[in-house]
RNA sequence: GCGCUCGUAGCUCAGCUGGAUAGAGCAGCGGAUUUCUAAUCCGCGGGUCGUAGGUUCGAGUCCUACCGGGCGUGCCA
């Protein structure tokens, strides 16, 4: 159905990077939800694709959590909870270290002695990481998203005086106020990027984003020799990613791959602000999750109480899952969205649960043809697209690969939505109009069997690149 | 100040390389089921596409200016 491409490429995508000791929450789902999409939509087109995590696994929040971890720790809490305490401890010592500034002394402190690689500072710490892979695999399990790699910037921490002293050396970067930075001077530079230097390394010696980017950048360059490495963040790193791709291009002239930011719009409270709740926390991914697959089962339950309940609370599941995905991949991944549960968790109108539907339509007719008395071989059948609901469905699935091919180049997974929204009407109007089961005869029974295999095929195949699983019947 | 981005129906949003009377969902109103799942389908009402210019045979789409929202803009990432 999908032809290969002429040339296979190696992507390196970069996307939804949590950081250790914070809970994910609703602001890393749609990196993590379209950087997923877009892995997979370069996999079925049949390039080599590599998912990367770059976890937020080091930095100067690792100070104030190890003071908490060593004198508020609270063991219970822990084992319930792991991040939820961690986030409590940073939030407990940062209070505090802003009423006494010893404290902040001794976080400075205990973070010197982790970057010096004190055993217990650093037991400490990887303990810490371990409990955050933990969540994060869960969620990522419950969403079934996969990564092949998972390098902390930690991995990348003793390259970084490389990186900067080769920048010097070649004169790419220069002291300037006690910090090193990139200047860019060049005709080749921006405006924009020639009123915006980037800093390598800040006056107290400690590298900043910038530097970890440029070592993870050459690392991955050397163990995978992409042609195409894609970041998936939002919109307020634009400035950064052009800084770093511009210092790249400086100092690896060499390089061919082609380096792309895909950015995304931020997600906004009703207030139009940065998106907080009520009482200033955000929503915790795994809450979301968890409303969504409960709503998923209630309207289950409503429409068809009489499955038995397992049953249901898959179906819940998948719906709720699916709706949640659905509402982040549709629109212009560049706009702003303000949060609402009910948008958010939608289960009528332009939604996942229209495509599953028209999905199980389809399968509901294949189990009645399952039962009937005389077998019937539709397979080889020839498809004729007679009545007007027929002639637009097969269209319809024409434009398939087309619409695959928009979504990898523009890197818009809305137009996959569109398109799987366009088709699942198309497949309710036929389904309307022309009976498949009790055709006027055999040929055009056979024929509106095969459309509608080839249609359900479609659907699958689509909803399984937006991440979406099916189910055949709900 | 400079830069990025957005401004399309009451609400939420689509609208690829510029191409015919600008689309969808929600909300409102009215229809369709002895037939494969009505979680569906059909119809009605509703838009000076922020404003003003420009390029073009043709502009929601490209260019310029302005107005309004969001974000960014040397020691957080």
């Amino acid at each position: 159905m999908i032809s290969s491409p002429a040339q296979p490429q190696k992507i390196v995508v970069d996307f939804s990077s949590p950081n250790v000791a914070k809970p994910m929450h609703v602001g890393h789902i749609r990196s993590t939800i379209l950087g997923d999409c877009l892995a997979r939509v370069f996999r079925i087109l049949g390039h080599d694709v590599v998912c990367d995590n770059h976890i937020g696994d080091w930095g100067t929040q690792f100070g104030k959590l190890l003071v908490g971890w060593k004198k508020h720790l609270d063991e219970s809490a822990l084992e319930r909870d792991p991040l939820a305490e961690m986030e409590r401890l940073y939030k407990k010592v940062d209070q505090l270290s802003r009423d006494d500034e010893s404290v902040l002394q001794e976080a400075r402190a205990e973070l010197v002695q982790l970057q010096g690689g004190d055993p217990e500072n650093l037991k400490i710490w990887q303990e810490m990481i371990r409990q955050s892979q933990r969540q994060f695999d869960s969620v990522y399990g419950r969403l079934g998203v996969h990564f092949d790699e998972t390098l902390g910037e930690s991995f990348y921490n003793d390259r970084l005086k490389s990186v900067v002293d080769r920048l010097l050396e070649q004169g790419i970067g220069r002291e300037s106020d006690g910090a090193k930075m990139v200047f860019f001077e060049g005709a080749e530079d921006s405006d924009e990027l020639k009123a915006h230097p980037a800093m390598i390394l800040k006056s107290d010696g400690a590298a900043n984003y910038t530097t970890t980017d440029l070592a993870t950048l050459e690392y991955r360059m050397e163990r995978w020799s992409p042609d195409q490495i894609v970041y998936v963040t939002d919109g307020r790193q634009q400035l950064h990613f052009k800084q770093l791709f511009a210092i790249f291009r400086k100092w690896k002239p060499e390089a061919k791959a082609q380096l792309d930011h895909v950015w995304f719009g931020s997600i906004l409270g009703e207030d139009g602000k940065p998106f907080k709740t009520r009482s200033g926390e955000t929503i915790k991914l795994v809450d979301l999750l968890d409303e969504a697959e409960e709503r998923g089962f209630r309207v289950v339950t409503e429409k068809n109480p009489e499955l038995p309940e397992d049953q249901r609370r898959e179906i819940g599941r998948i719906i709720g899952l699916g709706a949640i995905k659905y509402a982040d991949l549709s629109p212009n991944r560049q706009s702003d969205y303000v949060f609402s549960w009910d948008k958010m968790l939608a289960l009528t109108g332009n939604t996942a649960v229209y495509l599953l539907y028209a999905y199980t339509r389809i399968q509901s007719i294949f189990r009645k043809l399952e039962a009937e008395t005389v077998p019937l071989e539709w397979s080889a059948a020839n498809i004729r697209l007679e009545k007007p609901t027929e002639l637009a469905l097969g269209k319809a699935l024409l434009q398939y690969e087309f619409n695959l091919n928009a979504v990898a180049d523009e890197r818009r997974p809305n137009y996959l939505c569109s398109y799987l929204y366009d088709l699942a009407g198309a497949l309710s109007k036929f389904y309307d109009e022309c009976s498949v089961l009790h055709a006027d005869d055999i040929e055009t029974k056979k024929s509106r069997l095969a459309l509608c295999d080839l249609t359900g095929r479609t659907l699958k195949s689509g909803l399984n690149l937006l991440g979406i699983e099916t189910t055949d019947r709900m």
